[in-house]
DNA sequence: TGATTGTCTATTGTGCATAAAAGACGAGCG
DNA sequence: CGCTCGTCTTTTATGCACAATAGACAATCA
């Protein structure tokens, strides 16, 4: 049976808004909570419920009022606002990055299962949609079996990366001076400036920008092909920097330089500049990457492909 | 609860075998059968039980020995040899590119799991694994939503198909003579060949070949996502072409033409005249398939990536 | 008439049960 | 010993149940 994560989650959203709107305000209707709480009316009505349960409001003639501040105890705790198949995704990849796995290993679903403390089918759905990543690969009517996070992996998405984000980046250019994005570009610029003025304190809030950054970019090619790809190499890298942090504040400033770079070759709008500039990044990015891969070992050879 | 599908497959091929074999010839070992039916020794037993029974085999002193022919009727029916998961693809494919849905058009799991006689899981797994395709996206609590086989589809597949084959093609050229690959290519070229001199009667053949020459290219590429972008295109030109037989045989023979021409390229490794050929090939390619979808409708705009 | 809410129905998410299938272990044989 | 096979254990595939959630419809109100 489902546990209620999508409705403590609204609730506790609920209990931010009633936080900044302050005692005695009135709550809009349901159908804008709905909107507002990003979730059904049905869960709505439930947290408007709960909400008065706890006192927190009163329904007079006018509508709802907020009758009492919420307290910090109000909250659900936050990981019962997840729901299970998105608990299992952290909880995997820390298994399978950190933990050591090897290129040939086979996945127990069953164990894995007791060992995080969910179902199988929570595995075995997980599995599915994971596969994509190209870190695992199925057997029919057996286990899985893992590629691993290995030289050849990163050395593979790469490759792909940079084909992609290439085209991406030259398309983007092609856009007409009123397109949203070179806004957007612009906003991304500053903000890649005022983190660089700051880099000694606030270099940990490069990864949201690299991920902004390059999505931003990625989605100019307009082909879902090429911005599904980015999935795969933002749940690598948010995973993977997770727990690297060697060098990290060195590492960042030179990302950001290069970012900075990378804008402004955009901004020119001249290809030859702008292919240089993506790829002087990416293969720098590439090289961190495989700067911490664990092992240089081997992957499993692909099946032959043959005719 | 499972289906005996795969007990049920390997029996069937247990009696070709054994209709190969011919009576009183003696039964390999079972480890020596698991391979051959390609299952578990489990599995195998209960085959050899199942012919025991039925009176095809007889257990004496020096193992099992055929004691009848099979029969047309001792094999099971081919729609029962297949799992539940299998037989929901193709009718699903049906679905979605045979019966007019629209982008935008949502899906519905249960009505899908009554229409096609399987469970709501069923339905749900697959839809994930179909999702990597792009013509469906999740929404999550809800329902999934069709974003169509349309001509934008047809198009971004066809741009990312561009940039992989032709890498792979000129990494093809890269292989040293040696290379098990060249045989096969060489392979290839005569069965185009040959079917090209009776390609009156046997224009059907081509998908196949087709689908073998260009997974062979794929495959020199030595990347996995490369690799696996190449079940895309494969289903949905098995899909498409299944259905779609206007001209057939003078587009078949056309691209037996191209293919052969890109052979030759491949064969004199000059990357120039590769490059040019493949990109020929897969030009005349996208316009065939773009010819044949349906509705030059919108798709439902990407949602805005912004920063 | 258009927004709001009460009520009811339909659909999705998730655990569980169980048979099918895979795989492990060891005895026996050549 | 290395292969074969009997027996037993573990794991996977798949349907079902049921609460959570979404969505539809109608009554009510401004």
């Amino acid at each position: 049976m489902r546990s209620e994560t999508v409705f403590k989650l609204a609730f506790n959203r609920a209990l931010d808004m009633i936080g900044v709107a302050g005692v005695r305000s009135r709550i809009p209707s349901e159908n804008a909570l709905k909107l507002e709480l990003q979730t059904s009316r049905t869960t709505v009505r439930k947290v408007l419920g709960e909400l008065q349960k706890r006192g927190l409001l009163t329904h007079s003639s006018g509508g709802w009022h907020v009758s009492r501040r919420p307290r910090k105890s109000d909250y659900f705790p936050e990981l019962e606002t997840v729901a299970t198949s998105a608990q299992v995704e952290s909880k995997f990849m820390d298994w399978i990055l950190r933990g050591d796995r090897r290129a040939g290993e086979l996945i127990n679903g069953l164990e894995l299962a007791r060992q995080f403390g969910v179902s199988t089918n929570a595995i075995r759905e997980y599995l599915n949609r994971f596969s994509r990543f190209g870190l695992i690969e199925r057997r029919p009517n057996s286990s899985w079996i893992i590629r691993g996070f290995t030289r050849e992996f990163a050395l593979e998405l790469f490759e792909v990366r940079e084909m992609f984000e290439t085209r991406s980046a030259l398309t983007f250019a092609l856009q007409p001076d009123a397109a949203h994005s070179w806004k957007a570009l612009r906003r991304l610029q500053s903000e890649h400036r005022a983190l660089l003025r700051n880099i000694s304190e606030r270099y940990h809030d490069f990864s949201g920008l690299d991920e902004r950054f390059h999505r931003l970019i990625n989605g100019a090619s307009g082909n879902r092909f090429i911005f599904d790809f980015h999935d795969v190499i933002s749940l690598i890298f948010h995973y993977h920097y997770q727990w690297n942090k060697v060098d990290e504040k060195q590492r960042n400033r030179l990302a950001i330089l290069e970012h900075l770079d990378y804008i402004e070759a955009l901004l020119s709008r001249d290809p030859k500049r702008i292919e240089a500039a993506c790829k002087r990044h990416l293969s720098s990015a590439r090289k961190t990457l495989l700067a911490s891969v664990r092992t240089p070992g081997k992957d499993t050879p692909m099946a032959e492909h043959e005719a």
